[in-house]
DNA sequence: ATGCATCCTCTAGCCACTAGAGGAGCAAGG
DNA sequence: CCTTGCTCCTCTAGTGGCTAGAGGATGCAT
């Protein structure tokens, strides 16, 4: 049961993955090199739309790109052990429940910032003030800029 | 009551933000060009630690350098309406608010897959599994990769 | 034959930094 | 005075995960 061959465009349709994040994909090693017609157009087939969302399916869990790629050798080579599976996956959720409580305390903050509003002059506004002054609010000291 | 004049490296203690990072808000406009020595230091004053603890404030609660640069025009000039500080309060929060439910979401999707485990061969790991088929979750379509 | 969609490669841009090379200056101990 | 080692300077390039655009070739329908 092989489905017809699928032009790039046809796989992007399919996944729901942009045509250059595939050809990304391909470049840094995440898909293989599909075969080609006579005039050099990329053409995939099932296992490609198995892997590709995969990718997707990974990536919108927020696993990096070398995360997938640790998954993605275990899937290539079923008889390897999974505890690698099973920690990548604990090591996810430990970063997602991280975040979500650093954006819970941003929310607070936000909240008391909007709820006092201001309605004049910048020189009077709460908002200002509130980010100007962060004597009153914490986020822990060691809120790393980049990853909230 | 000025203090002494700060080298960027004091800055950086007293800021907590690294001296390259300072170095870049200077060359994208968001601390002004400082006075130098006659050996080309930077000098800083208390104006300095200010501006830079509002803009690490502000980036904390995930502001964009462009909506700080939108309130650092606002704290330059206190008598200009403040409804844009306001708006771009509001507008953060509505976006940490989603990000909050997007993980949530996704934690979800995490816990379940942790909780299913697997011990075995790749071949049959739960974590895989789950990743493999994206059938039996939902959380949305327009899950923009980028930014969960 | 024409026209437009799709594909190709290649380069550069996005954000907010971070790291490193290669060199000059400054302060303190011997 | 001299050396050692820290701090500073500029400049370029790298990070992650794409995204956009130039400039050209091909495929398909009319």
């Amino acid at each position: 049961m092989q489905s017809a061959p699928l032009s790039i465009g046809k796989l992007a349709r399919l996944t729901d993955v942009k045509i250059p994040t595939i050809r990304f994909y391909e470049q840094i090693g995440l898909l293989p090199e599909p075969d080609r017609t006579e005039s050099e157009r990329r053409v995939y087939g099932d296992a490609a739309v198995r892997r590709l969302s995969f990718i997707k399916h990974a990536r919108q869990l927020g696993f990096s790109v070398e995360a997938i790629r640790a998954l993605l050798a275990l899937t290539d080579d079923p008889d390897r052990p999974c505890e690698e599976a099973n920690a990548l996956a604990a090591e996810q959720l430990a970063e997602v429940e991280e975040k979500i409580s650093r954006l819970t305390a941003l929310r607070a903050e936000l909240q008391r910032m909007v709820a006092a509003g201001c309605h004049g002059r910048a020189g009077d506004c709460r908002v200002i003030e509130a980010l100007s002054d962060d004597s009153q609010c914490e986020h822990g000291r060691p809120l790393n800029l980049a990853e909230v």
